[in-house]
DNA sequence: GTGGTCTAGACCACA
DNA sequence: GTGGTCTAGACCACA
């Protein structure tokens, strides 16, 4: 696992590492159960404050993505949602109008929205969940 | 157009506006030309700061979703884009692998993260533009 | 809202905030929509870095017990659970069970740690919800 | 007595170990007098690190629940208590109350809640001591 | 004014 | 070694 920090990016610090991570758990790249790098040492390799990564880490625990424990390092957790299923979509939903809202203002046809949502679709679906 | 300001929403009021204002646009609510009522006029229904509506008008300008003639008003601009097309496409994807982040980890199948794309999808589609 | 911080307690400063916050929601004393004091105003009250005050109110917002807006405040939401009844009810349960044990050590009788119930359970109940 | 050790629990290892022994003398599985397995075989057996037995066993005793005897092994003490009964009184109601504030927020009804206490209680009682 | 992010650095509990 | 807590102080976005 290897983390990219932009500091000019819009996002925060921490959230960049939170999406990371979320996603190279979404991609299969990083399994229930594996261990994550250690905090200070993703603070030395991305020159970030170490409390920084931490709070990334607290964040991800908070959402069930990973497990912490001290004296033994951060896990991949395997995957419970602490969220209900309805709230769960209402986001899922929220995330989807806003797409094509901004789809519609970079004047992206529909073809090509559907086009992208395919190709990048490809990448999760190895990865199928009921 | 008719703003609804959730004061308990984790969004900022100045984004909720903005976001309005492109959805009514992206679904055809507000069509090219349309003038949008005058900031002081949404401050006083809203009961929201002026200069917080001022904030999201700027906003909205910037992204060339309208246009401000002083003196006249804002209006809503036809659909020019500041960002190159690469850019756009860059900006898109990114919401999409969010999408799909996210879907994983709320457990939503594959199959149900197309249907929400179809569904809230074709509520765009009866609005469409190449 | 007045808060206590105990350094010498075994609970971390901002554990004990969120505690507080959390009983006197759960009591009635703050209804939702009450205003929390502002993070810097608890920090000076109470003499505690502004950083753990922000720390406590953040995990607050995540148990969805307030909801904090930039440039507005801190207010008490209106109550909606996040977590699923069959992880909620576990928790609930392990509470209890160590209740019993730790009361069997304490050698305090069954009919003392059902009146400790009744006791304490008559203040939460005036506010009963289904 | 055999030890469930739960890496994955939110949990310390050692309050696992401690509490589970707490536990068994609370239900009656340990009765007074009864040896604790030595702790290099507790170590051996759920692959922990002998000094984290080693502190759970020392946390027992402190707490008066169970008594070493150098080089003859750790037995279940017969219940001495070194808190007052008014501090002791204290941390009970701390968790009662805890439980019932946790139960405000997780939306549990008070009847909820007493039927948790009953159901729960009923285990301990068939072991009952005045 | 409000809350949110980040740093630098200290100290602690746990394995 | 690991993660967690706390401080002091800076800077930012939002209302």
């Amino acid at each position: 696992m290897i983390f990219q920090v932009n500091l000019s990016d819009a996002k925060s610090v921490y959230r960049q590492i939170c999406d990371q991570v979320k996603y190279a758990v979404a991609t299969g790249v990083l399994a229930p159960g594996d261990r994550l790098p250690a905090i200070r040492e993703v603070a030395a390799r991305t020159r970030v404050n170490r409390n920084t990564i931490a709070k990334a880490y607290t964040e991800l625990e908070r959402e069930s993505v990973i497990l912490s424990r001290p004296g033994q390092g951060s896990f991949v957790a395997n995957g419970s949602t602490a969220l209900q299923k309805q709230q769960r979509m209402k986001i899922i939903e929220g995330m989807v109008r806003d797409f094509y809202v901004q789809g519609y203002h970079f004047q992206i046809s529909p073809e090509e929205l559907r086009a992208v949502v395919e190709r990048v679709g490809r990448k999760f679906e190895k990865e199928g969940q009921s």
